[in-house]
DNA sequence: GATCGCCCCTAAACCGCTTTACTAAAGCGG
DNA sequence: CCGCTTTAGTAAAGCGGTTTAGGGGCGATC
């Protein structure tokens, strides 16, 4: 009790397997008659072309894959992915396409690529030495990277990461601020450092930081989920040296080490500010409010998928300008109160 | 400069296909020397295998497709469908299955159907009776239909939405609300009437509030996201048949109509109590936190994906019973504050 | 020394569709 | 009535893998 394949119709509808192919795909080079009895035939059979055999046919499976560097569970927790995902979506949609994710399996990206049937792939926060981008190369896949490192043959789409962190840092220094702790996001896969963004941001942090002479930042790695944001005050130092002020590379940790810190007895601002980075849309109705650099997340994706999308088509194209961050102030932030500090 | 084909790898290794597809398939079919050799020179080529004909061989892509109603960008702009990928995503990264997410293009799920090359698919909200879940049904691809109705051959999971509904009535009820405005999901398809869940959620309130003796309720469609939320508060009655509370059939609705009611003066819960429905994590961080209806989001993805992947396996499996909701009281609902009315 | 079995490896069929010739019939102007 | 172009449909060759059935070589057994 297999599936109906296209020589059950065409033997049904008494024509041959091209006629039947015509009737979906070339519809004008079939007479009226012929069309109309092929068709009814196989609706009357439930008849649909089987996917994999036309996308091996057409080479082309209408598919792009995302290359999520880690668990859905982990990266869904953080709306980010949900803004990217409406950003490529739009053109996805408008150019017919679905979307795949492909997080690792068993550890490997390489391996859930192998199984992956799609016409080009996104990757997100992967550096441009990653092993999963490497293989597409070899393979010859087009690819079009988020949050990575420019490299020739592959554009990449990037925000000014630095400067927005640069601006994040300025303000709180504006304010009086000199302890700073920063929250630093993890490296996702195998990687020795930072993700190419994180150390981008961390250097804005610190080009501010430095050039007013303020101590070293103390830093703490933290996942862009409340839970790790949380986890992330923990571990702050405590006492006289515990900071004035966090300077955070997401808004989730932001959030979870604000609620962290009000719920150990902290006033946000006055005795802890924070600032995140991404400006989700829970940043505006955060209690208080989340101040954070802003980035255009929605654009980023609709300019990979327009990227990759003339990609796939064999135009090469090159790495866009970084897309503008800019630092949005609300509540969770205010100068130091020094006095109250033990 | 096409990609490079087993046949490549073949006659460069100076061995047969066969050996090649034992090489990455049954390596142990295979002498170690000839092993080494054909895995090496598949390396040096950059040869990976064509999923798609693998797809088409082995009658498996190794991908279950979600199919989502509406457009990706209205859908993730909802966490709901993110908590529910996380719990797919546990179930799929355990079985080595990637997921593809499957909206309408140009308006037709049916279409997007045939493009996606897919081993099982979880439907979201459609009616037993949808067209693409009859052509799935017609073309014999085992389905899991989530927030549906449950039908002889495709097991459903759901949660008991109408109870779930019940118990927020009845809180408002108990309160002492008696003038109640109910913000109703709206159809998702070319539907006639309400989805599936819709249906059951406003039984359930209605049930309550009739059996209460309550005044027909005002009703507003509105879709999970804030701003439909707060264009739904623009819709309400004013003056004195201004309803004291409202009970919304999702947790973005009711935070988008909380804000737009509070910059429009109104205090909420003093004012306006709200009830939301999910219990989105969002929802215990608003202010004032959400009083909502619980079901478990994740866990509803979770065995989503376990009854699909049965499916697929041959075996055939019940609908589970629904999974229970609760109600989760916080800070947006309070008596009403009679006397402070116009 | 013939037979058997085992180990490696191969030829060829098959998965289900698209598409490139190509043919037979029909239409058509002269 | 003839040659020429359309029209309508077909046969067969891919697309790039997997898999079944089987073959050759070789050491062990009788």
């Amino acid at each position: 009790m297999s599936r109906v394949t296209i020589a059950d119709v065409a033997s049904a509808a008494g024509v041959s397997k091209t006629a039947v192919s015509f009737a979906f795909n070339n519809p004008e080079r079939l007479g009226q008659a012929t069309l109309d009895r092929v068709l009814g035939v196989a609706h009357d059979l439930g008849y649909a072309p089987h996917p994999a055999a036309r996308a091996l046919s057409m080479r082309r499976s209408g598919t792009i894959g995302i290359l999520i560097p880690q668990r859905l569970s982990t990266v869904f927790a953080n709306p980010f992915l949900s803004e990217l995902i409406q950003g490529l979506g739009e053109l996805c949609e408008e150019h017919d396409l679905t979307m795949l994710l492909v997080p690792p399996l068993d550890g490997s990206l390489e391996g859930a690529i192998r199984q992956a049937s799609v016409d080009g792939f996104i990757s997100l926060g992967l550096s441009a030495d990653d092993r999963a981008l490497e293989m597409l190369d070899r393979i010859g896949i087009p690819v079009v990277a988020v949050d990575s490192e420019s490299s020739p043959n592959r554009p990449a789409v990037n925000v000014d990461d630095e400067s927005g962190a640069r601006a994040a840092a300025q303000h709180l220094l504006d304010l009086g601020h000199r302890d700073v702790a920063i929250i630093v996001l993890p490296p996702t896969r195998a990687q020795v450092g930072h993700t190419p963004t994180a150390s981008r941001r961390l250097a804005g942090y610190r080009a501010a930081l430095d050039r007013a002479g303020a101590p070293e930042a103390h830093t703490v790695t933290a996942a862009a989920t409340r839970a790790a944001g949380a986890r992330a005050f923990e571990s702050l130092p405590r006492g006289k040296r515990r900071p004035t002020a966090v300077l955070a590379m997401s808004d989730m940790a932001a959030i979870g080490l604000m609620a962290a810190a009000q719920s150990a007895g902290l006033r946000v601002p006055d005795d802890l500010s924070v600032v995140g980075y991404d400006d989700l849309p829970m940043a505006a109705w955060t209690s208080p409010p989340l101040t954070t650099v802003r980035q255009p997340i929605i654009e980023k994706g609709r300019l990979a998928a327009r990227l990759l999308i003339q990609r796939m088509k064999g135009k090469t194209v090159q790495s866009p300008p970084p897309l503008g961050t800019s630092l949005v102030v609300r509540g969770s932030t205010s100068p130091p109160s020094g006095g109250s500090r033990r």
